[in-house]
DNA sequence: CATGGGATTGACT
DNA sequence: GTCAATCCCATGC
């Protein structure tokens, strides 16, 4: 189930977790915003092959990826691609759905359109850390809904990264108040 | 072993 | 527009 969803072509998946539902205990977005990442191109971080931190990049598709990024921000990604592939989505940004109050508690901000409107803001909305790496998304902590919203696609670059800058692989709700740049 | 650069954000000029 | 915070880890000596 989670392999068909997940065990196929990053970018396809990435297109298709658009209109798809993240829910963390009473917290839940809507996804507006996601980026496709395959080890075979420069910004990956399974580019450099199998570490300790990429573990879970390389393992079965339909677990969380997450990691800390500048030290600071812990960023969610879903694994695709086939078990021994290292490939993810990031979700980039979400349109707050459920439990909007302990979203804003959590990232003491008022401003609906900027709870989620980030990478590392809608993983401290929700209350995800490190220690969600390896998770499975289907019946873990984290899950994302089997059903999507038919949302307008919009398609660009990669935000902030400077390696394989020209492949459009960023993956937007189109018109969205909700993701991190227009 | 030392160094430097991030799949970012928020504060500030 | 610029910049610092902060830490993991890849890279190079």
């Amino acid at each position: 189930m989670s392999d068909r969803l997940y065990g196929r072509d990053v970018v396809a998946v990435a297109r298709s977790l658009v209109g798809r539902v993240v829910r963390v205990g009473e917290c839940a977005g809507l996804i507006v915003e996601t980026e496709a990442y395959h080890e075979t191109e420069p910004a990956c971080h399974a580019w450099a092959g199998l570490t300790a931190r990429t573990r879970t990049l390389f393992g079965p598709p339909g677990r969380a990826y997450v990691y800390l990024s500048y030290g600071m921000h812990t960023m969610l990604n879903a694994v695709c691609e086939p078990e021994g592939v290292g490939a993810a989505v990031l979700i980039r940004a979400l349109e707050p759905l459920d439990g909007i109050e302990l979203m804003r508690e959590r990232r003491r901000c008022e401003r609906l359109e900027q709870l989620c409107s980030g990478p590392g803001k809608l993983t401290q909305a929700l209350g995800i850390a490190l220690a969600d790496d390896g998770a499975d998304l289907r019946d873990g902590r984290i899950t994302i809904s089997a059903r999507r919203r038919a949302l307008p696609l919009a398609v660009s670059r990669r935000i902030g990264i400077t390696r394989a800058v020209e492949l459009p692989w960023r993956f937007t709700a189109a018109g969205s108040r909700f993701v991190s740049r227009r």
